[in-house]
Order: C-alpha cells, then structure tokens, then sequence
DNA sequence: TCGATACGATACGTTACCGTATCGGATCTC
DNA sequence: GAGATCCGATACGGTAACGTATCGTATCGA
C-alpha cells in the first residue's frame, strides 16, 4: 500500500507501530464516503471524522487525497458469482440477475456513476478501479459466452465482447437515476432476446 | 424560465431591462462549464468570469446554482438524427453511429456522466435532464423498433424496451474512460449481432 | 429631465477544506 | 526506564467559493 517502507525492508522500526485498526477504519470510511459523494466531494476531514482518527493519522500515511483513494479502490472486490450452472443460458442470467441487483442498492450505483464521471480528472483512480472491479467481472461474463461458443450452445462465430458490452449495457443504461428501478424479470428478457435476436425468423 | 414576472403579467417594468445578451451569454457558460467540471464543480464565480457577467447579474435571474442550470439544461437539444432510412437495420445502424460519434466527443462524453455521477445529489436536474435529452432519443429509437416489429423486418413479439437498452447500453458501456474509444464498425456489430441473436441456430 | 432598474466591478464577512504543527498520552524496542 | 514513533485532538494560516452589498454608469418609461 501506500504506507512507510516498513514492509518494503521487513525491518522493524523503532517506536510505536502503525494501527492496523486506524488504517482499516480509513479505508473503509472513503470507501463509504466515495459512495456517498464521490471523488470530488471526498474531503479528508469527513474521513478521519467518520474513521474516528486524527488528520495526521492519514496525512502521515498517505500524501493526499489522489493517493488514499487509489488505495481504497484496491481494495474493492468484484463479487459477481463464480458461474457453474448447467447451460450458458443459465449462467449468463445469473450474472445479469447479480448485476441487476447491485445496481439496485443506491450504493453501488452512486459509486459506479459517480467514479464514471469523474473519471476525466482523476484517470489513475480510473484505471485502478477498471482493473480491480470492471475488467474481472467482464472476463467472467467473456468466459462464459466463449464457452458457449465452443459447446454449441451459441453460434460458433459469435462477436463476444459486442454480445458482452450489450449484456452489461442493458442494465447499466437502464439503471439510472430517476428511471423506474430494474423490475424483476428484466434480467432474462435480455437474455432470451440477446439469444433468439430481434431479427425476423 | 427562471426570470423575474414580467412575463407573467406581460406588463413592462419601469427602468432599464434585463439584457438578453447576458441571459444568453450566462446560460452558454453554464452549459460550458457543465460539461468541464460537472454540477458540483460549477461555481457562480466562473460563470460570471466566462460571460464576461457580475455575479450580481447571475443573482438578480437565479436564486443558486441548482435553479440556473435547470434552465441551462432545458436548452440543451438532443440531435439524434430523424431515421428516414429504407430499412430498420439501416435506420439502426444510423441510430447507433451517431451515438457512437457523439460519445466519441469528450464534451458530450463528459457532460452525461457527470450528470449521471450525481444524479442523486441533483435530482431535479437530473429529471429535466431526462426529460430534455435521454427520453426523446430513446423515443426515436423505439419508434424503429416498433416499425420494424410491424413491417416484419423484426420478430413480431420483440421486446422493445429490452432491445431498446441493449442498443443504448452497448455504447454506453462501452464508452468508458480508460477504454479504448470505440473503434469504426462497432455499431455495425452490434445491430447484426442484435438481429441474427447469439444463441445457435 | 427624473425615477427606477440593470449593468459590470468589486469589497465584504462566512463557510469549508486544505495541509502543517503541536499537544499530552500510549506503545513499541533496546 | 529511555528514546522513538504513533495516537486522537485541535489550532493555525491559506485558499476558494459562497451570497450580499455597494460602487458609478447605462438605459428604460413617464
């Protein structure tokens, strides 16, 4: 992480050691705050208030604000269920079913959207954030479709990531703040039209 | 618009009147400003600056920021051009390159995901937004859908909404920051791949 | 011409956050 | 126990934007 280089000469240093319990809480604290307003409207004063912990107690681990976020986003994971369904049809309406339901907590929203756009002034959060949390969950979704390519049970000659970026796409331009949310069901009307095509027989 | 009553009764005010050139000029740099630094970047003070306006001016029309760019967002136009192709797949292709080239445009780019960012901070100007630009596309684009359902050139049970956002959604998605910008024939892909569908024959 | 209002400019006090410094107390190693 | 470092707390000066007030000038109706 961004901290002292303790770690990096394995050596101890003399006097008290960092918190780990003061660190944990500071990341999770911009985290929360991230979520709830963004790259832009994050001040470290909020995190160290809501993280219960002195300004200096960030200051000295990490430079700025730029740099504890990039840390925090790190530490994001990628839920999305590992698919081991039976068919692809299954396994594809799975993640979307996921999707769908992530977007649905105002949380996760708020924090995709608002890393989205504010992306242009801050591309190294950006780019961290992509290759922590986008990119995987793309690999996972690119996975399936090859493999359905290649049982049969999608054509042999499929365009996966136009296929991939419909899938994700639906639902990401669907969720949008002051659209309905996402009704039950939505998740496999995709699917199944994504499958059949919406070209006549 | 947000202005004083004149309007509304119709009847003139004694002294000098508002200038429609700074109106004009105030809601230009606010739209300006907008898509460089989104809501919660704007500030009054540079408006003012760019319109070559005081602040007082800005003042005397709005009570705050959230008011004026209600009114600047009510400007804003949608150009999706009108389909008048010979058949729903060109009509489509249409659609979706112009969406492709307009995201393609850091501007445009950047002006919707800030304000999809902070949707939730914004709601009123999130719903004119709506309103202004996003429905009426989406209108557009399912109009075609719906021809094409009646013309036979799309299966007749289609689910226009769902077909509706997977179009939206492929360029949405895949218009990131930190991807690649999308590259020419994406469109193209995606229709086909929407009409011949992914699942086997 | 005169009163009223708008104009651009600018000064003002207020608030929020910045990043730094300092405090007394806590917790490590030696 | 001595020295070093970290802890949370808080004070500090600096900056940016807020919204208000006040300039002298400009432009309208009566």
């Amino acid at each position: 992480m961004g901290t002292a280089s303790t770690a990096a000469t394995g050596q101890r240093r003399p006097g008290r050691p960092r918190s780990e319990r003061a660190e944990r809480a500071i990341i999770e604290a911009t985290l929360a705050l991230l979520a709830e307003s963004g790259a832009a409207g994050l001040c470290i004063e909020k995190v160290a208030a809501r993280a219960g912990v002195g300004k200096a107690t960030i200051y000295r681990r990490w430079p700025g604000k730029e740099d504890l976020l990039l840390d925090a986003v790190a530490c994001l994971k990628a839920p999305l269920p590992e698919p081991r369904g039976l068919s692809v049809r299954d396994d594809l309406l799975a993640l979307l079913e996921a999707m769908c339901e992530q977007f649905a907590d105002p949380c996760h929203m708020r924090e995709f959207a608002l890393l989205l756009g504010e992306g242009a002034a801050y591309p190294r959060l950006m780019t961290r954030y992509t290759e922590t949390v986008i990119e995987p969950r793309r690999e996972v979704i690119r996975a399936v479709l090859r493999r359905g390519a290649v049982t049969g049970e999608l054509r042999e000659d499929i365009d996966v990531d136009a296929a991939l970026f419909m899938m994700i796409g639906s639902v990401l331009a669907r969720s949008r703040y002051g659209d309905a949310p996402v009704e039950p069901g939505y998740a496999r009307r995709v699917v199944d039209e994504m499958l059949s095509g919406i070209g006549a027989r």
